[in-house]
DNA sequence: CTCATGATGTATCTTTTTGATACATCTGAT
DNA sequence: ATCAGATGTATCAAAAAGATACATCATGAG
């Protein structure tokens, strides 16, 4: 399978998880979790939940009978008992297929799900990942410095400051979950979490 | 065409306006500037370089005959007087087209080679794109403090402040241009850029 | 009251793009 | 001497996007 379709499947069973949805309904969850960087065509969803019914991961639930709308023409989608043990399967996976920016931010945000020692490691591959980049931009831009105009420099240098915000990000969330687990946000912008936010935590 | 094709095209004739390059040079180049958000296969590089000569805005040209290798078969592409005109027409566009995310990079890495007009104007473009986007985040993010769990919410907490942060970016380089064009960095993190540079920019 | 617009909803089809791969030359290190 | 890895062009199957078709429902303007 795709990487992309990978993480969409994901994403799909995670989000099934918690309660059954529609394809609609579905596509807009799965947008606000990754919408910052990218989007979800349904000629990717539909094909992916098809499947995912055919492998028996998930079922085709009869629309509410009490529906305001029973005319709407709607498929429910259920995660199956089968389902969720591959999803759990799959969340055990803390592996390089976890690190890239396809799969990271599905990943994270899945994160109550997974334990301790998966949620760590993901978070340090994640680092070394972006590390790696972060290496190879600065030797390029260190090189440009002479080549480059300034317009060209300062968006090379502003996509280098992103990066290094996001290795010291994932630095807190790293420290954090080595003393037990994110608490509170680590985010000087963020506002309180609520009490009702924690207890979602377990 | 598509809208990733309009951007790779640009980019490609931007590039080549400097200097005449084959198409290995020319993909690392092309990465090199837009590559902190995505990459480019040869898949469609190749088919792209074959359009641009078809249409006469590129010409293969023989390979530097004093080259160490001849034996290498290698395809030096070098822009035409219609490429450049071309590359002219496309420059002037600050419309829509030229803030999305495909399109802002490649664009911004050309501004040396464009009026201070269309730099304010794309800037602003862009940055009211960000705006709508920030605007969905924000109440996305408040529908979601009760439903959500502690890392989910950290991950679009995370997200909304790096779009914040490149809104505050542009406003930046917005207020630069109205005072007569990047002259300097604007970036704290930036070294200084050298007197070579700026007489890369005229 | 009615009509239009826009949100909700499923589904598919064409075009674009990727990712993999094939094949060949050259470099540099051991 | 050889062998891994960089340089280089090119193509193809498979995946994904984007557009579109079609239908129901909500809302609000006239």
């Amino acid at each position: 399978m795709a990487k992309r379709a990978e993480a969409l499947e994901l994403s799909v069973l995670g989000i099934l998880s918690t309660s059954p949805l529609h394809g609609y309904e579905l596509r807009k969850r799965l947008i606000s979790v990754t919408g910052l960087f990218k989007t979800i065509s349904y000629g990717s969803l539909y094909p992916i939940l098809k499947s995912l019914v055919e492998r028996g991961f998930l079922a085709e639930q009869d629309d509410n009978p009490s529906n305001k709308y029973p005319k709407r023409n709607r498929i429910v989608y259920v995660i199956t008992d089968e389902g969720k043990k591959h999803l759990n399967s799959l969340l055990k996976d803390s592996g390089p297929a976890a690190w890239d920016d396809d799969n990271f931010a599905v990943r994270m945000s899945l994160f109550a799900q997974t334990s301790a020692d998966t949620r760590i490691h993901i978070l340090q591959g994640r680092r070394s990942r972006l590390e790696i980049r972060l290496a190879d931009l600065r030797t390029n831009l260190a090189k440009g410095r002479e080549r480059l105009d300034a317009y060209t420099l300062e968006l090379q240098q502003h996509g280098l400051d992103a990066l290094e915000r996001e290795v010291r990000w994932l630095n807190e969330l790293i420290s954090h979950e080595q003393s037990g687990g994110l608490k509170k946000s680590t985010n000087s912008n963020a506002k309180n979490i609520t009490a009702a936010n924690k207890e979602a935590m377990q």
